[in-house]
RNA sequence: GCGGGCGUGGCGGAAUGGCAGACGCGCUGGAUUUAGGUUCCAGUGGGCGCAAGCCCGUACAGGUUCAAGUCCUGUCGCCCGCACCA
């Protein structure tokens, strides 16, 4: 503690007071504003940095250690490219629409615009106690009128387009409205192909809604009639909610959603454009889920033709049935009376596809070992060999991949050898694969040569696999029954939910059902007040935003839409239901360009500079760094908004984050007894290097994820208080690898406490206050600065910070005073020496670095301060020790003028007695030096 | 099942194919201090040895190489993601 003897020692309370007086003065003068292009005093020629950390939901229960560790990372790279010259744009905001304030608004009445703003001071607070160098000048949250308005036009320019696959890109559709109706070309409405201008408006319409980007389409969802919402796969368990264990069915519903799979290849391919981890770009392109084969019809009797897609088309002789999912409109005619099953076989189907609908994909893929089905009492041919076969329904079929239906091929494919076997039907092989006999005990699913695949319509027998699709595909192409297909597992985005807190939709509906956008003038379209936000319970989705009335129903004008289309004066319908908590998160950083901008969502020269630099060079943001439980939905929902701007000229690049970075979960201890059960922190006592469960046994210590039952949860704002932010900072950089997952370590972050204490003694006085400096420079010192100029630098650029504080943690040991050493200017730094010192720190600790370059009678802040150059020849020592190795061994050490040569290092070394001794006097074989490192002697 | 990653002291971790264990924690001893704490100095992978030194050691088993924690093959264990995707 300090104490009247040394009133300048760095505890926690002066660690307090300087950081807090720091985090003022920075924002009194702005340290951390910058500019745009144009402003006074903006140098748009220097290259700039986009360093961006994902934003927050700013919770209730405030900051958790794991947020500041990617915050600290992105902050010591933002100070480092500062002082390198660069423009830094390093932007914070709030992630805030969310179920979390919503659900708090039901119970307690509190409108959740009230709770997120009281949870976004906290955050705000907690974030500036650390002292990250943001530029809140650029703060916003996506609940934000000004940011809502601009989420909306973005999803009224997706809703305005169309994906032009010629092109391969997205084009107004208002240009392909006038392109089909310049040639009055037939379009296909409900199934039949009629001219363009025969079309009704509605007509017109719902076509044009099957090639919108944002479109009003059909999804099954599992509906919650209790809670009065829709579920996610994950919320359903067994048929009921998570929550309450209400009962859920699936029922179709109209809903908007964005066409993504559009641009599934340009998604998948664009992969190759970013430096993300392998393990992010892998799960993306497994989302995306590219697939090649062919989609083939196959006749069924009374029904008509049956399409199913495969990857395996050469397999078609092979098919000995065919499976529909129970959702598939041909099972839905089969229990309607088509057909030829009896009435018992007939209402055991409806029996199996009722007990299947209301069961989440989740669970079906649950119990996936045993195979259920049911017979349709259809026959489909086989167009290859005219055969008649079954056609089955069974929930092993998804219809939310391909066309719902496959042909079953069971001697090489598992599933449907397990469902053959199941309900003994026809086994076939069709595939000879060499060193993998079919025996008939197991499918065989590789690649192999065709056999038994000859008919008088096609033979293909003896083919290689890849050649036989291809000959497969060419026959149903000129036959007319199939085509190849590339085929992804991607569907579109669902994108509305039935929910109060989130951006309204800009559209609304006139009386006969016809949608129409709301005229940019109108927005931002905010959200009416409600009295109750609770859900309408009801058997279909009633959002709860259809109990605001006089919101609701508007018209014509309100809306904004040109008289010439709907007269002003008629009735519309706003739509009800809310955008999900991705949209905000799609594009923020767009706006963190230019987050002012009311005219446009970002100004065409903001976004240009800062997403590609004053060269155009740059490919987005430089670095971007959050956890990867996002690797998949939100990073590739922003791809995808991205690319559809890019189309339509918005924005300048294919891809919004050049560098993407995951940083690992803090974890923490825990205890575990013998039968591997946890127990608490609080319950356990160490005795003897020994852990005890009070009142127990012998636990041991675990690694552990932090939970509130546990007991292991540590809270940032009390280790702030017991040591200071600059040590929360250093702590959590120095435990580990950044994207590693590892422990809090309480016991720990002493050490790094310790490091700031020795570095500020080494610095400045502990009694008086005044600096303290080496009257010569050692050059000892000397050296290990150079080395760690290069080194801080180079590892702050690898993200590897755990590595930069050791090298600057060498350096003060190096510095520091024996207790013994009454004069100080004999140890410690010279002035110019702490100068340089003082710039490693400013990224890791820079209130303490203030402190110190303010001492040293700098004005203005470390943040404006040049990072310091080295010498590479101080690099190297003059004189370096190599190891002599014998056969691999090192045997004895030898210390030579770092430049000396090969032929001198080895003539030393056979010259050391310990070494000729070993050699005994042979020549030896061979040598290998290995300059300034090493002599390996081969005897 | 498929895909990605990881196994190094008592603990967190370091190591462009070139002396394994940087740096920190903990621990041991010493100095300073009335004492505790603090601070400073020294030591700290295991085994044998008074010592010089020797042997062993990066999950395990092989291989490539003058040289392997690092590259290759196989095995075991752990973590993450996906999972009846036709």
């Amino acid at each position: 503690m300090a104490d009247s003897e040394t009133p300048f020692r760095y505890d926690a309370a002066f660690a307090d007071r300087i950081e807090i007086a720091w985090q003022q003065r920075w924002e009194r003068d702005g340290v951390y504003r910058v500019g745009n292009p144009g402003d006074a005093g903006f140098d748009a020629s220097k290259p700039k940095f986009f360093v961006l950390d994902m934003f927050p939901y700013p919770s209730g229960a405030g900051l958790h250690v794991g947020h500041p560790e990617g915050y600290t990372a992105t902050d010591i790279v933002a100070r480092f490219k500062r002082m390198r010259g660069c423009n830094v744009l390093h932007p914070m905001g709030w992630d805030a629409f969310g179920l979390p304030a919503e659900q708090y608004a039901v119970q307690t009445g509190v409108h959740p615009r009230v709770t997120t703003a009281k949870a976004i001071d906290n955050f705000r607070r907690q974030l500036k106690r650390f002292g990250f160098c943001y530029d809140w000048g650029r703060e916003f949250g996506t609940i934000d009128e000004g940011y809502v308005r601009w989420t909306q036009w973005i999803w009224l320019q997706a809703y305005a387009s169309w994906y032009d696959s010629k092109a391969g890109k997205a084009r107004p559709i208002a240009e392909l409205e006038a392109a089909v109706a310049a040639h009055d070309e037939a379009v296909e409405v409900g199934g039949v192909a009629k001219k363009w201008s025969a079309c009704t408006p509605l007509e017109r319409q719902r076509w044009l809604d099957t090639r919108r980007l944002a479109y009003l389409g059909e999804q099954t969802v599992n509906w919650c009639p209790k809670l009065g919402t829709v579920l996610a796969n994950e919320e359903v368990i067994d048929g009921r909610s998570e929550r309450g264990g209400h009962p859920v069915k699936r029922l179709p519903l109209k809903q908007w959603m964005f066409r993504i799979t559009a641009y599934a290849d340009r998604l998948l391919e664009d992969l190759s454009l970013v430096d993300w981890p392998d393990s992010t770009r892998v799960q993306q392109a497994e989302w995306i889920g590219r697939s090649e084969g062919a989609e083939i019809d196959f006749a069924v009797e009374g029904f008509g033709a049956l399409r199913v897609f495969t990857t395996r088309p050469d397999t078609l002789f092979g098919a000995t049935y065919m499976v529909v999912a129970p959702e598939h409109a041909l099972v839905e005619a089969v229990t309607k009376g088509a057909g030829s099953l009896d009435a018992a076989a007939r209402a055991k189907l409806a029996a199996y596809v009722l007990a299947s609908r209301d069961r989440a994909d989740v669970d079906r893929q649950a119990d996936s070992k045993e195979k259920t089905g049911c017979f349709t009492g259809l026959h489909a041919v086989n167009p290859a060999t005219g055969e008649r076969i079954p056609v089955w329904t069974a929930e092993y079929v998804l219809m939310g991949y391909g066309t719902g239906a496959i042909m079953a091929v069971p001697a090489h494919d598992e599933r449907d050898f397990a469902f053959a076997k199941a309900f003994e039907l026809p086994i076939r092989q069709v595939v000879e694969i060499a060193g993998q006999p079919f025996t008939g005990e197991q499918a065989t699913s590789g690649e192999g040569a065709a056999v038994h695949s000859a008919s008088k319509a096609l033979s293909i027998d003896g083919k290689a696999t890849v050649e036989a699709k291809r000959a497969v595909i060419e026959w149903l192409e000129g036959a007319g029954l199939g085509k190849r297909r590339v085929n992804y597992r991607l569907r579109d985005w669902l994108f509305s939910r039935q929910r109060y807190w989130g951006e309204p939709f800009p559209v609304v509906f006139d009386e006969h059902g016809k949608h129409h956008p709301v005229a940019e003038s109108k927005l931002p379209l905010t959200l009416p007040e409600l009295a109750d936000y609770a859900p309408i319970e009801s058997d279909t989705p009633l959002p709860p935003l259809g109990k605001a009335t006089d919101w609701v129903n508007i018209t014509a004008a309100d809306a904004g839409i040109d008289p010439k289309v709907l007269p002003a004066t008629s009735k519309v319908r706003r739509e009800t239901n809310t955008m999900p908590g991705w949209a905000g998160s799609c594009w923020y950083y767009l706006r963190y360009c230019d987050p002012m901008n009311a005219a446009r969502f970002v100004s065409k020269e903001a976004e240009r500079y800062w997403m590609t630099g004053p060269d155009g060079a740059s490919r987005g943001v430089d670095l971007y760094i959050g956890g990867n439980e996002h690797a998949v939905l939100h990073l590739l929902y922003a791809r995808f908004w991205h690319k559809m701007l890019f189309d339509l000229g918005h924005v300048s690049t294919p891809e919004p984050f050049a560098k993407l970075f995951h940083q690992g979960l803090i974890t923490s201890h825990a205890y575990q007894r013998t039968d591997r059960t946890l127990v608490a922190v609080d319950q356990v006592e160490e005795r003897d290097g020994k852990f005890f469960e009070k009142g127990g046994g012998e636990v041991t210590q675990v690694v552990a994820k932090m939970s509130k039952s546990l007991k292991n949860v540590i809270n940032p704002d009390d280790v702030i208080a017991e040591y200071g932010a600059d040590t929360f900072r250093l702590y959590e950089m120095y435990m580990g690898p950044l994207e590693a997952s590892k422990p809090w370590n309480t016991r720990d972050i002493a050490g790094v406490f310790r490091f700031l204490q020795r570095t500020w003694r080494v610095a400045v006085c502990e009694r008086t206050g005044a600096l303290l400096l080496a009257a010569k420079a050692s050059d000892e010192i000397e050296r290990l600065l150079h080395r760690a100029i290069k080194k801080v630098a180079d590892d702050i650029e690898r993200l590897a910070f755990n590595t930069a504080i050791a090298a600057l943690i060498e350096v003060v040991n190096a510095a520091t005073r024996p207790t013994e050493m009454t004069d100080p200017t004999q140890g410690g730094m010279t002035r110019e020496q702490l100068d340089r010192f003082t710039r490693l720190l400013a990224p890791f600790a820079p209130h303490m670095a203030e402190e110190i370059w303010a001492k040293l009678g700098h004005a203005t802040s470390v943040t404006g301060a040049a990072w310091p150059a080295f010498d590479a020849a101080m690099l190297v020592d003059s004189s370096v020790q190599l190891a002599v190795q014998v056969a691999g061994k090192v045997r004895a050490h030898l210390t030579v003028p770092a430049d000396a040569s090969a032929a001198d290092v080895e003539r030393l070394a056979l010259a050391e007695p310990k070494i000729a001794e070993l050699l005994g006097g042979k020549p030896p074989r061979k040598i290998v030096v290995v300059p300034k490192r090493l002599v390996n002697i081969v005897p």
